[in-house]
DNA sequence: GCGACAG
DNA sequence: ATCTTGTCGC
């Protein structure tokens, strides 16, 4: 059985575009916490590629002392794997995350994406997508630019810029989490605002450019053979 | 028609 | 994303 499209992830991106509009209609930009002084938890989610398989990781960690609760992995084959299609990335990363998330329980707090939030051209990227599914606060938080216009941040850690839409609305901020690297593309997802994604993910930056939990998730599902130091 | 284009 | 070690620069 094809669960991909048991859950009608595996369908024509034609479809895959009006279910997205459909979907981006549903978003609340409004987080179910004041600020940040609720958030005991946060996750990250990643997904990784190898010559014919698929490998999904989601981690859990305490916040804001990052230190790690749960983590998740599965794999599968990379049979009717959505292509990559650069705005229907959910597709094709979404089916695997999906199946770590239902099985998740308490249902995380928070949840960082790697990949864009509302910054997409209909305003349902991965973060937004998933964390609309689940009913999650969701942020996404992706190493290049998809859609928007910005000027760049300054070069000190904390730095950051607003990233536009075409009409001017803010769709995210361009945040530098460490000095001097390239900063990062922060947008809310679903329950998220642009501030309080941006807030979190800052908060979720130790010694690299990427939050702890993504990059707990990528080391997890990619198979890093590593251990810990401070 | 010509670029742009998350991972 | 992934194939991959050392190396250039601050």
């Amino acid at each position: 059985m094809k669960q991909s499209t048991e859950h009608g992830w595996n369908i024509p991106p034609s479809a895959a575009v009006e279910i997205q509009r459909r979907l981006a209609g549903r978003l609340s930009s409004r987080p179910p916490f004041d600020a940040l002084t609720d958030v005991k938890s946060v996750a990250g989610c990643d997904v990784s590629f190898r010559p014919g398989r698929v490998a999904a990781a989601v981690v859990v960690m305490s916040f804001p002392d990052l230190r790690v609760e749960r983590e998740m992995r599965r794999e599968t084959s990379d049979r009717d794997l959505f292509p990559y299609i650069p705005s229907l990335f959910a597709f094709r990363e979404g089916p695997l995350l999906s199946e770590l998330l239902r099985s998740l329980e308490p249902s995380p707090e928070v949840v960082i994406f790697d990949g864009q939030g509302i910054a997409h051209p209909r305003r349902l990227g991965l973060a937004a997508h998933l964390g609309m599914l689940f009913d999650c606060p969701a942020i996404g938080c992706a190493k290049s630019r998809l859609f928007g216009r910005y000027r760049s941040p300054g070069k000190r850690k904390g730095a950051r810029a607003p990233l536009w839409d075409k009409e001017g609305e803010e769709i995210g901020v361009v945040l530098r989490t460490r000095t001097g690297v390239k900063p990062v593309f922060v947008s809310p997802g679903h329950r998220m605002d642009s501030a309080t994604a941006a807030e979190i993910v800052l908060r979720c930056c130790r010694k690299f450019r990427l939050p702890e939990p993504l990059r707990a998730a990528h080391a997890l599902c990619s198979g890093d053979k590593k251990k810990d130091a401070g």
